[in-house]
DNA sequence: CTGAAAGCGCTTACAG
DNA sequence: CTGAAAGCGCTTACAG
């Protein structure tokens, strides 16, 4: 395999030219350039990676972490759709990939630690906002340059992160569930220590407050693991609501299955409003109503955040909200 | 940042020494190991692992490309559950992933070719086969350690390969149908350029001609991207088929719905067979027969043979059948 | 505009 | 069991 000293003497110059001409360096002359580049395609010259990067003390990688289980166990799009958006950017500047691979949150700590000290990617995209995350803490304190995607529990104005409004996207489907005459909304789904949820919860209240509605507590309901008791629970209350929030399609198509096996229909019974935007959502019977959330958006801005943090490490720390849109499908009906 | 010749010194030994320590070598005492070890976590050292492969000349990378948005596109979870398999024998073995991110085709080689040429992966995972494909073409010719994710067209003595068993899975689809008395059934959706769709109307056939029944070609319906067309074209034979058999369980749902639309009902008028076993296909009206294919099991494997590849570069190629399994639920009946 | 030299931080025959 | 030395293949001040 052709190295640079190779292509130096084929070419008749120094490595520290080849070197030059690879980087595309300004002082260098168009002739030695053409020269240069010629010899290298004709040897087939491709620099080596390790070698450059030891050198410059760069990697040009960026490093992806996902929550333990969160994002892959739940089989819904969010995964595929944010690497794409990634990808995008990361392609157009150049910069490559690298997963973490661990299972558990320990395990993930470790790697993360090991990207980081043994230099392995330049900075990193944290794919979830949680509370008390000792990987958010280490990199923080290591002051390694990352971007969240979600809004961090802490620190929010000293770190980069992109996300959608949620308390304002929860906001305007509490309104609009409001506007049909619901008065009796339930919160299913989603742990109550991530930020999302919690934003969501806020945007849910701001609603209520601002209608002059009182929310009642026992209509959150943050446990994942036991949708039909959930459910059960609340459909056999004294007050038992019109109305659901969940937030994620999926969620929502296990609650409605559950609901018809309760002979309660959905929408005449109970609307159901729900976020993520699924491919399938229009599929289903009743076509649900949902929010698109822009997932490759977030991916996408995420990476620029990123590399623009690494470009410039004491810049001001950016934030963002991506754009959410409701869509009007037939899950949702007046009270009747 | 402490580097090896820092611990070398704190410890008076070489950084030969830290060299091995690191390595476990087991020809360094004991007592140096724990001493050299200590004075590691002392300086919170860790190997700088682009030096390290510069000089062992490998990079403890597995390079993942999917095919051009065929993975990502489609909304569906092979991806995420292939990447969890991917990463547990990744995690496992102590090495990395890096992701291609390129858009066209075009991009996603050129990458590839980066990663080998440059040295950024010890070896590949494609995550699909298909016909005259220039990567494969390139790694193939390059000799470069990869493994496939399905059955390459071609070369596949030679080459290292996981996949599902298409051919006998399909038969048996088919058999099931039989059994059910369908005798015209048509087979909707996939590329037929990629070998898992070949692989599956091989199947098809073994199964009409054991029961000594001839197929219509007109059944066959591979153009992905009209299936609200397809399906009324279908509807409007002479022998209207009485099953449908397709790839993919989104896909089916699509089905269903324009079915509906037409006023056919599933699964009365038209069984729907399916592939994939989303996670939602359970709580699907009507909840969908498919067939479980074991995504993680196809990622771990691969990513298993593509480490014996790299450990040992001449070994035999290696070939496996990951397990399925027919979920029998409602969307398939007796023909009536 | 170009080159010689030092250096990036490791590994690994070779020698003892 | 351990060390000195060469080398992995680049980059980048420094000098001219």
């Amino acid at each position: 395999m052709a190295t640079i000293i190779d292509v130096a003497k084929a070419a008749n110059v120094s490595p520290s030219t080849v070197s030059r001409v690879i980087a595309d360096h300004p002082r260098i002359s168009l002739k030695t350039k053409r020269k240069v580049r010629e010899v290298m395609k004709d040897l087939a010259y491709y620099p080596n990676i390790q070698a450059r990067n030891l050198a410059a003390k760069k990697t040009m990688m960026l490093g992806v972490v996902m929550g333990h289980s969160a994002m892959l166990a739940f089989q819904n799009p969010f995964f595929p759709e944010v690497i794409r958006g990634i990808s995008a950017t990361a392609h157009a500047r150049k910069y490559g990939l690298s997963l973490s691979t661990g299972g558990t949150e320990r395990e993930i700590l470790d790697e993360v630690r090991a990207m980081v000290q043994s230099k392995k990617v330049d900075g990193i995209i944290l794919l979830y906002a949680k509370d008390q995350d000792p990987i958010f803490e280490y990199l923080r304190a290591e002051n390694f340059p990352f971007v969240v995607v979600g809004t961090p529990p802490e620190h929010r104005l000293e770190t980069d992160y992109i996300d959608n409004n949620n308390v304002a996207l929860a906001e305007e489907l509490v309104d609009y569930l409001i506007a049909l005459g619901h008065e009796d909304i339930a919160f299913v789904g989603g742990d109550i220590h991530y930020g999302v949820t919690r934003d969501r919860v806020k945007g849910f209240e701001q609603s209520y407050a601002k209608h002059g509605l009182e929310v009642d507590a026992a209509y959150y309901q943050h446990n994942t693991d036991h949708v039909e008791e959930t459910l059960l629970k609340l459909m056999q209350l004294k007050n038992r609501p019109t109305a659901i929030l969940t937030q994620d399609d999926l969620m929502a198509y296990e609650i409605i299955t559950h609901l018809e096996r309760l002979a309660i229909r959905v929408p005449d019974d109970v609307s159901i409003i729900s976020i993520n935007n699924h491919a399938l959502s229009n599929y289903m019977r009743p076509a649900l109503t949902t929010v698109e959330i822009h997932i490759f958006e977030l991916g996408y801005k995420a990476a620029e955040f990123l590399c623009q943090r690494i470009e410039n490490p004491t810049k001001k720390a950016q934030h963002a909200f991506v754009e959410t849109k409701l869509i009007v499908r037939e899950s949702c009906a007046k009270r009747c």
